[in-house]
DNA sequence: CATCAATTTCGGTATCGACAGAAACGGATG
DNA sequence: CATCCGTTTCTGTCGATACCGAAATTGATG
């Protein structure tokens, strides 16, 4: 079995793109097959397409399950296992959004408010310098927020507003 | 001169996210160092706070002035070169948003338009995978085009917007 | 035009993460 | 209990990137 053209450079752009989204790129490529599959995969038919070690797709599968990407099922009279990628991509959206928040704003809104408390006690500290931590931590608490709230939004709203766009502005005046 | 604790932990952390966001750990701690300074910084000033080689600053800093986060500033009788932050956390987002599009979704929209187009002269994808392909690039587009129209919204629409978070989607029924 | 300070360029090195492949382990099934 | 399937762990290798430090360059100034 063998990957058409298209396939493999939507994989490989994939791959690719992953290590930029904070996994790796065989995770990357991995969750890429398994989306544009017609059909769930087994571990060894992923060895066999992506050319990666078997041990490599064990650890990467166990990643994206626990991201919530890729879940896993059976086929009758057949103990392997087989997975598949969520397929809606409002649904991977949320998904993704879920992780980064997770990974890079949680962090950061531990820090920035260790550090707005810890200036409150430094004389040494400039006013503005103060101001700008303030400022920060306030920014990321609100993004935060936002993307907390956008995951229990309905895919059909969340359509609407996304093709919205900037036409939204309109409602805040 | 030195850090104060506080000042040193903002730029620690947010070194380590820049590694996240694309760039390198340099890059991202000028940067918040730019940020949480009062006033201009030379690139002496810098390789002292941070410990870092000159020569490191010095294309760091570059790479900042191409990224539109950092400008130039100068001393009367003084030829040295300054350099400071935008301070504005909106402006900065905004930039951000604009870097992320170009390096992330723009080469991503070119390689599902390409696939798109390929698979209509394949005959061996399934028509799933095809399906997939498009709903991909449909999503992708959306995404791209809510990027480039958040550009021109400004500031103080762009916090109300933010603070009404899902609230926002009693407009869209 | 010689000098001096600052910037930029250019190897070289160190570090880090991804990944292959082997080996051991686990656990369900006939 | 032998077999099949899968996971886990370990070691070694490879490639990429960050970064330093030296050398070359620039550009203002007397």
């Amino acid at each position: 079995m063998k990957l058409t053209p298209a396939v493999e450079r939507y994989v490989l752009h994939w791959g690719e793109m992953g290590t930029r989204w904070g996994t790796n790129r065989t995770v990357a490529q991995i969750q890429a097959l398994l989306y544009l599959s017609p059909r769930p995969l087994r571990a060894d038919e992923i060895v066999d397409l992506l050319s990666v070690a078997r041990s490599n797709v064990s650890t990467s599968i166990r990643e994206l399950q626990a991201y919530g990407l890729v879940k896993m099922t059976h086929v009758l009279g057949d103990r392997r296992d087989y997975f598949e990628s969520l397929h809606d991509v409002w649904e991977l959206f949320r998904v993704i959004i879920a992780q980064r928040k997770q990974r890079e704003l949680n962090p950061t809104l531990s820090m920035l408010r260790k550090c707005a408390e810890d200036v409150e006690h430094e004389d040494q500290t400039d006013p503005v310098t103060k101001e700008r931590i303030r400022n920060m931590l306030e920014f990321v608490e609100t993004t935060s927020e936002w993307y907390e709230k956008i995951q229990s939004v309905p895919t059909s709203t969340l359509k609407k507003l996304m093709r919205l766009g900037a036409g939204i502005t309109k409602f805040v005046k």
